[in-house]
RNA sequence: GGACAGGUGGCUGAGUGGUCAAAAGCAGCAGACUGUAAAUCUGCCGGCCCAUGUGGCCUACGGAGGUUCGAAUCCUCCCCUGUCCA
C-alpha cells in the first residue's frame, strides 16, 4: 500500500485526525525505518464488559496494525481513580491487585476477538503513577494552564451553569496526557469525547522533549434507540459477548437511518459500496429489511463466525416470517404441583419485575400463551390475572409478552 | 468564617398544610399499524394484599428530630451544591 493508501484506510469512518500531514510524515518515516508506529488507545478498567460501540474504536486500530504498528492497549487503572470528568462523578476507592488482573483477563478475552495479540501490548497506568513523586506532579501541573484547562465544554459548561467541579477532576486530562509521555506515543484514539484529553496529551509530549502525538478520532456510537451513545447503563447496547441469536435480533431492531451508520462504523465495506446499497434501497431494488439481515449477520459473523451468523438469520426468519419458535429461547424449570394464579406465576417466573406489574400487563393484553404442539405455536392471549393456571393441563407452555418469549417445564 | 439561593420519582421539572403515589415532558414497557424499521395513535408506568373497587396496607419528595387530627409543603439541627463577600 502506498502512503496516501494507507492515510485513506485510516481516515475511514474517523471523525478527525490532528494532524493529517503530521501522520503523513509519521507513516513515511516508520515505512523507511521499519520502526512500527506506537497507537494507544486507554480504556476504563471498570467495565470491561465491551459493547459495539466500543468495538468502532478496536476496529480502527486493528486497521493500525493490518499496515504493521504496535497497538498500546493501555488500563486505566490509575485514572479510574478520578473518574473521567462528567458531572456529579466521585472518585472511587482504589480496585485490588485481583481485581485489576481480572477485568485485564477479561478484557483481553474480549479485545482479542477483533485485535491480533501478536501487534498488542497490553498496559496499566498505575505502573508509571505509582513511582510518580509529589516533585513530579508539580511539574507535570505546571505544564498546562486553568484558563486551557477551562476550555474543556464540559468545564466551561458546568462553570457557566453553577454546577461543582472538583480539583481533581482537572487532573484527568492531564493523567491522560502523561500516559501518552510515559509510553512515548505516535498516535492515540479515542471517541470525539476524547477530543480534549488527547489534545492536552499533545499539548504535554513537547514539555518533556517528545514529538505531539497525532489524535484521531472516532465517532460515537449511536445505541439501539438511534439517539444516546450506546452505552450498557442506558441499556441500548450489543454486547459482544451475546448469543448470536441475541445479536442478531437486536440489530434487526434499529432503524433504517442507523443501519447506515452501522455499516459504515462497524462493517469492513467502503464508503463508496455503502452508498451504493444506500441508492439500492432508495430506488426499491433492494428492500431495506434485506440490506438490514445482512448487515446483523455481518456483524454476528465477526464475532461468532459464519455457521452462528447462519443459524442465526434463520432463525429469526423462522420467528418472524414463519411464526416459528426459535431454535433456543430462554427456559426455566418450575416446581409446580397445584393449580397457581396466572398474575403470580408469571411473577415468580420473572417474566415481570413485580407482581403488580405482572397484573397490569396480563389486562392490557400483553401475555401470550402457547402449550402442547409447539413446533406450530398457536398463541392464545392471555387478559385475565386471577385465571389459575393448572400445571396439569400445561405441562410445557411458552409464555410470550412484546418480544419477550419464556419456556416452562412444570414439575409436580 | 458570613450572607443568599437550592436539593422532588431513571432524567428534566411543577407542587409551599389535606383533594399527592406527587402535574407536565422525556425515557421505558405493552397494544394497533408494519418489515421485531421509522412516523403516528392508544394504554400503562413504586411495592404488597384482596379480587377489581373513585378498595386496604407499606414505602417515597437530601438526612434526623419536632409542630399538627394530617407534612414534599411549617419549625430545629445536620449533610450536600452553587453564588457573592472575607
Amino acid at each position: 500500500m502506498t502512503i496516501e493508501d494507507q492515510i485513506a484506510y485510516l481516515a475511514q469512518g474517523a471523525e478527525e485526525i490532528i494532524r493529517l500531514e503530521e501522520l503523513r510524515a509519521k507513516l513515511e518515516r516508520a515505512a523507511k525505518t521499519g520502526r512500527p508506529l506506537r497507537v494507544k488507545a486507554g480504556f476504563d478498567p471498570t467495565a470491561p464488559d465491551l459493547h459495539l460501540g466500543h468495538t468502532v474504536l478496536l476496529r480502527k486500530l486493528r486497521h493500525f496494525q493490518q499496515l504493521g504498528h504496535t497497538v498500546i492497549f493501555l488500563i486505566g487503572d490509575f485514572t479510574g481513580l478520578i473518574g473521567d470528568p462528567s458531572g456529579r462523578n466521585i472518585t472511587r476507592p482504589p480496585m485490588t491487585r485481583e481485581e485489576i488482573a481480572a477485568n485485564a483477563e477479561t478484557y483481553k478475552k474480549q479485545v482479542f476477538k477483533i485485535l491480533d495479540p501478536e501487534k498488542t501490548v497490553v498496559e496499566f497506568n498505575s505502573r508509571w503513577f505509582n513511582a510518580l513523586t509529589s516533585q513530579d506532579w508539580i511539574r507535570l501541573c505546571s505544564r498546562y494552564t486553568v484558563a486551557r484547562m477551562l476550555e474543556r465544554d464540559d468545564f466551561s459548561k458546568r462553570l457557566k451553569e453553577q454546577r461543582p467541579i472538583a480539583i481533581h477532576e482537572l487532573l484527568y486530562p492531564l493523567v491522560q496526557a502523561y500516559d501518552s509521555v510515559a509510553l512515548e506515543c505516535d498516535v492515540e484514539l479515542g471517541g470525539t469525547d476524547q477530543k480534549f484529553n488527547l489534545l492536552v496529551g499533545r499539548a504535554i509530549q513537547p514539555e518533556y522533549g517528545q514529538e505531539p502525538q497525532i489524535v484521531l478520532t472516532m465517532p460515537i456510537l449511536e445505541g439501539l434507540d438511534g439517539v444516546q451513545k450506546m452505552s450498557k447503563s442506558l441499556g441500548n447496547y450489543v454486547g459482544i459477548n451475546e448469543p448470536p441469536a441475541e445479536m442478531f435480533g437486536k440489530i434487526m431492531s434499529i432503524s433504517d437511518d442507523l443501519m447506515w451508520r452501522y455499516y459504515l462504523l462497524l462493517t469492513d465495506l467502503t464508503a463508496a459500496q455503502i452508498e451504493a446499497m444506500k441508492q439500492d434501497v432508495a430506488a426499491g431494488s433492494q428492500h431495506p429489511l434485506e440490506a438490514k439481515k445482512s448487515l446483523a449477520r455481518r456483524i454476528v459473523r465477526d464475532f461468532h463466525g459464519e455457521a452462528a451468523a447462519r443459524q442465526a438469520q434463520a432463525d429469526f426468519e423462522a420467528q418472524f416470517h414463519d411464526q416459528k419458535l426459535p431454535s433456543e429461547l430462554p427456559h426455566r424449570r418450575c416446581r409446580l404441583g397445584a393449580p397457581q394464579k396466572l398474575s403470580r406465576l408469571l411473577a415468580d417466573l420473572q417474566l415481570f419485575a413485580s407482581h403488580a406489574e405482572a397484573q397490569r400487563k396480563i389486562k392490557e393484553g400483553a401475555v401470550y400463551m402457547a402449550s402442547g404442539d409447539l413446533s406450530l405455536p398457536r398463541w392464545q392471549k392471555l387478559t385475565d390475572p386471577t385465571w389459575e393456571f393448572d400445571p396439569a393441563q400445561h405441562p410445557v407452555a411458552v409464555f410470550k409478552v412484546g418480544r419477550r418469549l419464556l419456556k416452562a417445564t412444570f414439575e409436580g
